[in-house]
DNA sequence: TTAGTTCTAGTCAATTTGACTATAACTCCT
DNA sequence: AGGAGTTATAGTCAAATTGACTAGAACTAA
């Protein structure tokens, strides 16, 4: 009881802590039917509050970092990966997100690219799981995960995001596969490919990509820049 | 010398502090055409750094509010404005920010009607501004502002966000200036009532607006939700 | 009564979208 | 060597949307 009441006068005191965390987002082939789908790498909390259940990666602020750098630092440390697109996602400030201490996380989200990915360091504590199978996670993990979901297939639908899930070179077929497995419905080839090449940022290639058992399909590269954040504005 | 390596010294110690601030937009009319054009409240610094310059609105974190219910506070105390639709933007946290400390800033934008902003307090320190012409502010608040003009206008080509800026009951007309004010270019009346209409948000009222030198136009009402934040999304 | 103004409904061609068909170009199997 | 199977790619056609424009309706001011 009155340590209790101590807590909460100590929660009171202490200005509330920052934290950064990132959701990142990659293309794996589904167990059974092969077809790419969207993974996420989620680290074991290996000390209280939640201890041992599965959350975002994230850790502190430190002094000499902007907050980007700090989304991509500790992404490096906690899962290896150097991510191809990194964005600001929100800042989630609840007054009961964590049941100790009142923390205020910002949040980035990030997509790598499949060759990357498959690099990953996996272990123990460091998994990667299917978007729409994750399961009960630590804190609001699972709120913070269907935002930056909502906000993926939102940024689809419109700006040219999805390469950033692929390599540098790339079928149409390839592109569709990404819009499929992140919206969740199938799309018309014919159609599909015809929007795509109207685009001016997907330029051809005169490679083929060759080994499937059908007809090789045209490589194409994305020539456009990332995107339109205050902290990437500068870069031209 | 060596107070200023104490400085840094101090600087590295202390956690990064936590600030909110608001980039406030109303639609006022313009002083020589009389059309409507888009204002943003400023206050005046009364303290060191930028002392006497004109800044956004805000202020500190405090225990037991939420990030948004801070926006809205610290808005009603320097404005006595309630906004009527309110959404984080973004968090600024880059290192030099400012000169004397590490501060990230969770910075929120807000529409209010012209009613309320008729209303709004207005002092030695705290005056309105054209929002393509602010001059120099303190800190990066230019920056800040910029960007949430660009989310404006980027939201107002898609959402149904333009009716924030309105009273509860407008023409048609109104509507189109509003989208001229905020996207600063002419838009043929005909075609925008059509797209308008179209939408089912928007519904007719049996009321008429007297007082023109012209065929009375029409009253209509917006009946939509505000917004899909995470902080919004369990309000339905 | 008439001129001036904006509101409002409508037309029409140009563009975009969605559904679909047909041919091309490869691999695999016999 | 010659299909059969499979995906790539181009193209057609009707429906829906958009942009530019015309014209009448309904008010006020003189």
């Amino acid at each position: 009881m009155y340590t209790a009441a101590a807590n909460v006068a100590e929660r009171q005191l202490a200005p509330p802590s920052l934290a950064i965390s990132t959701v990142i987002f990659a293309l794996r082939p589904s167990e059974r039917s092969g077809r790419p789908t969207l993974w996420i790498p989620l680290v074991r909390r290996i000390r209280e509050p939640f201890k041992g259940m599965w959350a975002l990666p994230g850790g502190p602020l430190t002094h000499s970092e902007s907050l980007q750098d700090a989304a991509s630092r500790n992404l490096r440390e906690t899962t290896g990966l150097a991510p191809s697109y990194l964005e600001q996602l929100y800042a989630f400030g609840g007054l009961h997100r964590s049941p100790t201490q009142r923390v205020v996380s910002i949040v980035y989200w990030a997509l790598v690219q499949p060759t990357e990915a498959a690099l990953a360091d996996e272990s123990e504590n460091v998994k990667w799981f299917r978007a729409d199978r994750l399961g009960g996670l630590a804190f609001d993990h699972n709120t913070i995960i269907d935002y930056a979901l909502w906000r993926l297939r939102n940024k689809m639908a419109y700006g040219s995001i999805a390469y950033h899930l692929l390599g540098e070179y790339f079928t149409l077929a390839q592109v569709r596969e990404v819009y499929e497995a992140v919206l969740d419905r199938e799309l018309d080839p014919a159609n599909f490919r015809r929007q795509v090449k109207a685009t001016p940022e997907i330029e051809e290639t005169d490679q083929y990509l060759q080994g499937g058992k059908h007809r090789p399909p045209r490589l194409y590269r994305f020539s456009g820049r990332p995107g339109l954040d205050p902290d990437n504005r500068s870069t031209p």
